[in-house]
DNA sequence: TTGTAAGCGTTATCAT
DNA sequence: ATGATAACGCTTACAA
């Protein structure tokens, strides 16, 4: 590995002091126009790059920003890299990727990992509050997605909005008996489709609720899961894309056909829907990633609390109930 | 932002000198059991962790992994995230994920930003040869994956058996027009194809290579090329998971049914495959990952060509054609 | 306009 | 076994 050149370096090639190849480097309007440009040329053929290290130790800036994912199995936060990648560089800043896992212990790690290297603000989608009021303590600069959490700045989808967006979607093609799948029972896409049922007067059975584990959902749970079913419902929202591939799986393994004997409506549209055509509850992923990155990088501390509208994308996966 | 505590600072509340408080965190068996004891006491009721620039900056070593891939919009690229982030931190290392685009521009900007982070070392999806050059110039500890190049240090799955298994599993179900959809005429999957066409006396149609952008590939585009065909292949082989899907949306278009009327072989088996049931050409990413980190960390640096098997994952969209 | 010098929080080399 | 002290490469007063 080759040393790496330093400002003193390029300094006494110039002619001139370290500080001012520094004052070159940030643009600094105090140096002498021919200097700089001096300067700039022996720069420029070295090919030389401050080092970062001593710049953050110096400045407390890392230009990185932490980003702690939940679960790096689901697209859906894999998708988010994308965005967050181009969003950071795009203002000069470097991202570093840390999946949690749904871990409250790996997740406390990872806080203090990015604490350590001075990183100018951290997004994280929670596992655990007692990590987040941690990082409230630290008073870090840092901002929740994909969670409204009340007393922290926020930015996520309206999933009660999402709930009843689809459920009424379902309503409107004659569907009543509506199941959710999906991870716990205090899940606000549910409540917002529990909300749309009693809007209607229309009874949520409570066996509609099918409880399974969103990270790791599996294939034989789900089966068991719809054998147990009394009254099998004519539509399923499901709580991500996973599920609702293995539920395609499981009722294509049934013989039912989708969408003729039964609907499906996704949450999180990322690509599986796309690639079965499955009518799913966007979030608007880009625009959460960019004004995250915004609220970080304009030191905007005051709490905010931003809520994004859910988009029904519209595909071949729900039709009209008939009989 | 509140100020993180240092070293000094845990050293007065522990009456010891600041250079202990290192020992200490380092492990340096040369520390008294009993100063040790009351040091690590107050780190862990205070929560200190050492600033890692003033580490990196000390000590040459940022424990950072540096990634630069490809095409974050491709979701071969963007699951090597998942098990680069996993293989990574097992080895107390953090990942900073970069996205070139495709682009040698930005894939030269990363290179340069990782290198001032001081990095400790780079695995890179390569665009551009110079830039490798260059990286290989600066003997940064670096690993190329996903293509082979010859006097680099690489880890990629061997696309030329790919290619052969592909067409030899085609062959197998009775098909002897095959289609390749993909970027390049040099492409090595196509070489694999050709290679084995050519053991089997048959011929390979120049029209058969379809040529098509693979990080942008569009529907439209793709329906004009399949219009410009005089012999209409019985089967297709696709380049990545991508293009898969907008031929499966094409073919369904134009009332084709697969397998039925036609067979489909992908490569790359994302979660594209997985969702459509695409038969598919699987590189082994975890091991691709595990590997590269490992010839990283390992300071191994002989150059090596470690070359992966592909691996045919069989579904449902290629069939016998019995016509 | 430019140079000198201090300091960021570590690690490592000395003494003691 | 431990404490001074220098050094890593930069930014930022302050002096010239």
């Amino acid at each position: 590995m080759k040393k790496n050149l330093t400002m003193k370096d390029i300094a006494k090639l110039a002619g001139v002091s370290q500080p001012t190849v520094s004052r070159v480097v940030n643009g600094n309007p105090t140096v002498d126009p021919e200097v700089r440009e001096r300067v700039e040329k022996i720069i420029l053929q070295q090919g030389f790059k401050p080092n970062s290290s001593a710049k953050t130790l110096r400045s407390n800036s890392s230009k990185i920003i932490g980003v702690i994912l939940f679960d790096l199995s689901n697209y859906y936060y894999l998708e988010m890299i994308k965005y967050v990648e181009k969003a950071a560089g795009e203002n000069g800043y470097t991202v570093i990727i840390l999946n949690s896992q749904g871990d409250k212990n790996l997740e406390k790690e990872h806080i203090l990992n990015l604490q350590a290297r001075n990183v100018d603000g951290i997004i994280i989608a929670p596992v655990d509050r007692e990590n987040l009021e941690f990082l409230k303590k630290q008073s870090e600069n840092f901002v929740v997605i994909d969670s409204e959490i009340p007393q922290y700045p926020c930015i996520f989808t309206s999933l009660l909005d999402g709930g009843k967006i689809a459920a009424q979607y379902l309503y409107s093609l004659n569907h009543k008996k509506i199941a959710f799948i999906g991870a716990d029972k205090k899940n606000i896409k549910l409540l917002g489709i529990k909300e749309f049922f009693s809007e209607k007067k229309m009874k949520f059975l409570n066996e509609w609720f099918i409880e399974t584990d969103t990270t790791n959902s599996n294939l034989q749970n789900l089966s068991t899961l719809l054998d147990n079913l009394n009254e099998f419902p004519t539509a399923f929202i499901t709580s991500n894309d996973v599920i609702a591939l293995n539920l395609t799986k499981e009722l294509e393994k049934r013989g039912l056909n989708i969408p003729k004997n039964i609907s499906i409506l996704s949450f999180d549209d990322t690509i599986i829907s796309t690639a079965l055509n499955i009518t799913s509850i966007k979030h608007p992923v880009d625009i959460m990633m960019t004004k995250a990155i915004d609220y970080l990088l304009t030191g905007y501390k005051m709490p905010i609390q931003k809520s994004l509208n859910p988009i029904l994308i519209k595909r071949e996966s729900c039709t009209f109930l008939t009989k």
